[in-house]
DNA sequence: TAAAAAACTTTACTCACGTAAACTTTTCAA
DNA sequence: TTGAAAAGTTTACGTGAGTAAAGTTTTTTA
């Protein structure tokens, strides 16, 4: 491959004695042309350096090999590692992945959804902002793109793929219960259908238990998570004006500001008997594993939604383009108890 | 633009009653044409659902508007976090960003340089693994491509930006020297130049002053840079093992397990008479904020890395294609004070 | 070994747009 | 008002591969 570089598929063509519509089959599916020739064409192509000019291959085909895949903020990590895992698969499975980022704003999204729609991908894969979408764009974009939404379902594309957060709500509201003292719920202002249904699990689950659910919610719109934990767990350590001593933080960011707030306030945080407060998140984020003390969460499917999300957008690709009706496939989490609560 | 769709360029010149060359220019820039005829477009394209496919656009131009960016770890919230920077200047400068990550392994990043090169990119923005990179492939890739390299200087390509490893070393060193017991440095096996300059610079910062350096290697050769400092760093703190009571790491990362090895030892980190230990950072990495206690180190410009790499590959890309010579911008780091050490 | 099937070659057209050349119209300053 | 200069139109060709149809060669099957 380090040999002279070849222009085009005529030229292939000449150097190796294959006929371009031969080629152009080959590098379609290099199982789909006999073997002798597959062998004479592969021989060809480590004597010269030639790739098929993408742009010219996609401009024909009715089905591209591109998958896109759109994530709402990219520099949290458990966005970076469903992408991550994503992006293995589509590789795996001889597709070209590419990864946009909403970075938060809606702009952006509809920006990314455009950029996506005109690369005329095979699929996509999408999780969208949440409140902050444009519904509509979405929409738009899911009509004319086969499309698996993950993680927040906004209702639309052909099938959904997240985590069952009443389920595991549930879990690890029915731990802090047994174990110590009720908790009472910490939120932001909810960015996505997740911290709804995580609010209204934890009070399902509370008063199932015979339990007053209590609601403290702090200030803060933007993605930095841990800012809002902090500032906010500081004041309301500050002012007492927490209602319980366990808090269950409607994500494990959340819950990484409120350690750090209560580390700050001299607050020591645990199970113990000389612990003054118990914290809990939700989602077994990459950096739950490294607080003082080490976050106990319930986590998300990681693995299982990312590898879920890429076979039915196969399937979706492969077999037609429609399922009869929309499918939602939610994954349980696990409880993941450490130190923390 | 909820009309109805329009094919192609043809049928958009029919009925906006401009021809097919102007329109093309207009798209190509649409300050390119006078106003009333871009008007005329513009009311047309509201009428009428159209967008120029990408694919016959790029087929055809020897400068295509598409910038590659390249990471080697795109869960690594630095490399998130500089990565979108990179994004975001590139879609205010009107180009099309594609951001891709090595994970951490070779194959893959030759992978990602291989689809990046065939998309024909305007320019690249690569940060390349390091110890760990293909350099031959590297190489190939810079030389077809005008390549900015950041992060981590492999010596090819047309420009380099990074960080000023040898000044902001001496920086910590100087601090954690005269406010206490002076560093030994903990570090991994260096999987790209930035780690083996900033032992160096450690050594050279202690001798300068009169100290004997000590470094303490622990073993691991993944990514999960917190993992290998928490595993470490609790084997070193058993073992009483550590050198000095205060801990120079080679990053935050690492950093961030080691405060958690410590606070799993019981042992309480801090600058205070009441601390066994300090711990200090390099990179100002946007979780250090929220260890406990909160991390000082060493920041990175991360904004100027970034600004400065798209400056620098845009200068590139319109002004000629090469520079006299390979031109290499260090940016200097800051002090970043916090409770640690 | 002959016939049928599979694979390949030749030829020719398509896709959607870039772009160059020659010509026409519009704009704007002298 | 005139005459460049600027902008637009028409025409025509290039890009690199997909793909269809008709004919030829090779392989497989009976």
């Amino acid at each position: 491959m380090a040999g002279q570089k070849i222009k085009n598929m005529d030229e292939l063509a000449k150097v190796s004695s294959i006929s371009r519509p031969t080629l152009s089959k080959y590098f379609n599916d290099p199982e789909s042309v006999r073997k002798t020739t597959r062998q004479k064409i592969e021989t060809a192509l480590e004597k010269y350096d030639y790739r098929p000019n993408i742009f010219a291959i996609n401009q024909n085909r009715k089905l591209t090999k591109t998958i896109g895949i759109l994530v709402p903020y990219l520099a949290d990590p458990f966005f970076a590692e469903i992408a991550r895992r994503i992006e293995l698969s589509c590789i795996e499975a001889g597709f070209w992945p590419t990864v946009f980022s909403a970075h938060g704003e809606q702009e952006l999204e509809n920006n990314a959804l455009a950029t996506m729609q005109s690369l005329r991908p095979a699929g996509a894969l999408i999780a969208p902002l949440g409140r902050r979408s444009d519904f509509e764009a979405v929409r738009r974009f899911a009509e004319d793109v086969p499309t698996v939404v993950f993680d927040s379902n906004v209702n639309v594309g052909e099938a959904f793929v997240g985590h069952d957060n009443f389920q595991s709500t549930e879990l690890i509201v029915d731990y802090l219960c047994r174990t110590g003292e009720p908790p009472c719920f910490f939120e932001m202002p909810p960015l996505n259908p997740n911290a709804n249904k995580r609010r209204e699990a934890y009070v399902m689950a509370m008063e199932n238990l015979g339990q007053t659910p209590e609601i403290v919610q702090v200030d803060g719109a933007s993605w930095e998570f841990e800012q809002i934990g902090l500032e906010g767990g500081k004041r309301l350590i500050e002012q007492r004006a927490l209602p319980s001593n366990t808090v269950l933080c409607s994500n494990d960011r959340l819950a990484i500001g409120l350690i750090a707030a209560a580390y700050q306030k001299g607050l020591r945080v645990g199970h113990g008997p000389e612990c003054a407060m118990r914290i809990a998140g939700h989602d077994d984020h990459p950096w739950s594993r490294y607080t003082c003390p080490p976050l106990t969460t319930v986590s998300q499917d990681y693995s299982s939604i990312a590898d879920r999300s890429v076979e039915i957008l196969f399937d979706l690709i492969n077999g037609g383009n429609k399922y009869q009706s929309r499918v939602e496939t939610l994954f349980k989490g696990n409880l993941v108890l450490r130190s923390s609560a």
